[in-house]
DNA sequence: ACTCATTTGTTCGTATGTATG
DNA sequence: GCATACATACGAACAAATGAG
């Protein structure tokens, strides 16, 4: 099931971290790198591709592949992932508390913000990021039940794209995120410890199956000191 | 110089959102689509490869590649552009001042927080950007001046970017992007119309040449209400 | 300024694997 | 089971950038 470029890329992944091949230093050249491990060009530069994609390398026309950092964006949220992995990554005393858990079928404000059918039955779920038993994310959920069937509030505190992924076995494709500022609702006070902000940040998701379906609109309310949002950006 | 996979992804691109492929739509199959370009099924995979970064189109194995939208995420800061270009294709009504020219050599401060040495000379920009003649947008910008040699406030009133690609003839490479919230500074009272908020979104960026060279550091500083950040993700 | 070896970038052709209906 | 479509892998050749001589 996974492939060899995918393998490959896991592989050096962790190499980068454990520092087997330090920042600032050169890969093997793709022509003795690929030698060595016994497969195609190809496949070496579509694992390359990936790690350049990560921000761990650069390739040099002409020159070489360079380690850029053992660690640049795996701790944030730069890819698709979701919060427990990067809880899961991260080691930090982070707990998550599930506030609510109700089905319930969009209205009009909701179905055009989140983008489902108002016909669809849809399970909301609030749950409460605390660290350092400070409350400081206030995610908001609502997944279609018709596609993601059998959530249970013990599914919520654990990790929901784990249970979709290996229970459901369905395949999620994409997303789009919008990142915003927007005065704290009284929901917000209630479930976070604002101190004197009156301003929260809002990450947005529209999350879709890989046939397209979306299936998770969620609102992630951040209290803005504790928000850092990293990426690494290539240029095309 | 442009590949054919990246003339390609410029053409379809360009097909997609004039709407000759409608979002919904099936593209061709790659074999079907490649014979009538007359290239090879790679080649025409890099540049759906790229559209489906953009998240123009979405690939689903065994049924074909659908088209998402014809507009997703171009608007946006989501790749590697400049505010010009991304004024340039939005057609608003934006207008940058640039209200400081300087040259300096950084403190520690600064160079701790920008990764450049105490040694290099920069050239330090202020940039007011407004919106319908409120200034929304404060940029503070640090070139190294010995990398990038030449700039002038008519420069940067333009394009900087554009200047150093094509006449400094420089390849820009790659860019760390961190976004915060933080508490306006006086300098940002006094170049922004902050109404009556005290936070601001900060939006740094580290931007590297190809070679791997910091030649940017740069603060780009917005009003909290008129900040939007929309990015495409996919998932690995 | 030029040549040359090295290295990454692009393109092609072919074959096989795997998901979908 | 079957045809279709995308995904992966391999090998080969040539282009283009780099740096050394």
């Amino acid at each position: 099931m996974v492939g060899k470029f995918q393998s490959l890329y896991l592989q050096l992944r962790d190499d980068i971290q454990r520092g087997e091949y330090p920042a600032g230093s050169k890969l093997p050249s793709e022509s003795e790198f690929c030698a060595q491990l016994k497969i195609s060009r190809g496949t070496l530069r579509k694992a390359l591709e990936l790690l350049a994609e990560d921000g761990l390398i650069h390739s040099v026309h002409g020159k070489g592949v360079y380690v850029l950092a053992a660690n640049p964006i795996a701790f944030s949220f730069g890819s698709l992932v979701s919060f427990a992995e990067v809880n899961h990554s991260n080691q930090l005393n982070f707990v998550t508390e599930v506030t609510a858990f109700t089905e319930l079928q969009p209205d009009v404000a909701l179905s055009q913000l989140s983008g489902f059918n108002q016909a669809q039955i849809l399970q909301k779920i609030q749950r409460v990021r605390k660290l350092d038993n400070e409350r400081i994310i206030f995610d908001l959920n609502y997944f279609a039940s018709g596609l993601i069937s059998g959530l249970t509030p013990a599914i919520a505190s654990n990790s929901i794209y784990n249970y979709i992924e290996e229970q459901l076995h369905l395949k999620i494709g994409f997303a789009r995120r919008t990142i915003q500022v927007e005065m704290a609702s009284a929901l917000d006070k209630q479930n976070l410890d604002l101190q004197a902000f009156d301003l929260v940040v809002v990450v947005r998701n529209w999350v879709h199956l890989n046939d397209g379906q979306l299936f998770e609109y969620t609102e992630s309310r951040h209290r803005p000191d504790r928000f850092v949002f990293t990426e690494f950006v290539r240029r095309r």
